[in-house]
DNA sequence: GTCTATATGTGGATAGAC
DNA sequence: GTCTATCCACATATAGAC
């Protein structure tokens, strides 16, 4: 509350620092003399002004998820009232959930690719305390989408919704993420996969490339995840329907 | 060559061991004292037989990978062969390629869900020496798939190819490891998520179990693949095909 | 091959001066 | 709020006896 300018500058470059290096090397991989050495601060001033590393972390995320779960849930409000009472279409609420992360992506402001990456990257984290942090964030958020969900696909199994709203989690994180095997062997085949793998500390190498870079893999990435989503059920669902 | 047969069961020993640790805390996460701690044998065991952890964790992926990647190379050689010069149905493509790994999950010996777990988040993990390392185990297995897949669809554009490979790849790291934000919402909810979601380090709690739970999997994976991998061309694509 | 003992580095965190 | 100095737990790795 009656923080110094000094103070709130320290803090967010520490945040900023602290986003792009569990970025590109994960939670463990990141020490806390990486992070005070690049944001140029003292080293006990992490502890400072947030108790703890694992406390830094999750303030790294507090700071964007707390916009983009926000967001999320005014763009489903929006689409439910506009809709008055009749189920959204599959294709709005997956628009509402992956397009609002997404067009993070485009945002520097927002935390832009490097946000977007560490996210992907960090739902994969084993740690405990990482996972129920996300758990606690994301519950209002998944829960709200799955019961669109379950409204705009009432011939589907709600268990397979689940697992599938599971599977497009997944292939988001990935493709964002960009950390994966196809990197070394098709970066140098096709240019336009280039941008995307380069998950250096120089993420934001060009604010411009970001744009594009994040225009193009919503624009990639929506199509394939509607498809995937209403695909034909497994055959031992449409057996035995519940 | 010339091993005794206690220096084998030590080394195997260390390998399950690690194989399950590396699963449940990460690379980094894991320290060789839990290793050689819950595998019984001395801490400096493990530099003996594999010479540093680096090392080990590659031996761990390599005992896995080379079958794998193996049984790959050879269902896709039984279906170019039986095919006899005509192009295969994507659906074959995907079966081969994603089949062959998650029927890994049904057999204990191959490491069973507990290798699948581990790997797919280990795809996902920052650590350079993992990236190079899967780059060099995964490259003549993504070239041939690549080839066999942009003769399947020779209507879609490669670079589209590849990218709804690199989501699928994602899809189902994702879904094997199953370390996400969905486990505590939906948890409660629905039973048949619960086994899939328990990725402690007793992960083996029921082989039978097991096998259900990788049957399932893939039964409910294979076609959202499908329908990912068919679904129509982004806008700025089919404007301008290449 | 296995063990003990230890070298050597790095991690997160904090006490206390300014 | 910031900085120095330091604590202490724990990391990987190895030397050398058995």
């Amino acid at each position: 509350m009656s923080e110094t300018k000094a103070n709130l500058d320290t803090r967010e470059r520490i945040l900023d620092v602290a986003e792009r290096l569990f970025m590109a090397h994960g939670y463990e991989g990141t020490s806390m003399r990486m992070i005070t050495g690049a944001a140029e601060v003292n080293l006990a001033a992490v502890n400072y002004h947030f108790g703890s590393k694992e406390a830094l972390l999750r303030d790294v995320f507090r700071r964007r998820l707390a916009w983009l779960n926000g967001e999320r849930l005014r763009a489903l409000d929006a689409l439910e009232k506009q809709a008055d009472g009749a189920p959204l279409k599959p294709s709005q609420v997956l628009e509402a959930f992956f397009g609002t992360l997404l067009r993070m992506g485009e945002d520097e402001s927002l935390g832009g690719m490097t946000f977007l990456r560490l996210l992907g990257r960090t739902l994969t984290e084993p740690a405990e305390f990482i996972r129920t942090f996300f758990a606690g964030e994301y519950a209002e958020v998944i829960e709200r989408y799955k019961r669109a969900l379950f409204r705009a696909l009432p011939d589907v199994p709600r268990a397979e919704i689940v697992w599938r709203l599971h599977f497009m989690l997944g292939a988001m994180s990935y493709a964002i993420a960009g950390t994966d095997v196809l990197q070394v062997v098709t970066g140098c085949e096709l240019n336009e996969l280039k941008e995307l793998n380069e998950p250096d500390e120089s993420a934001g190498a060009g604010v411009a490339g970001n744009r594009d870079e994040a225009v193009r893999l919503a624009e990639r990435l929506m199509p394939f995840l509607l498809g995937g989503l209403r695909a034909p059920l497994p055959h031992f669902i449409q057996e035995n329907l519940q």
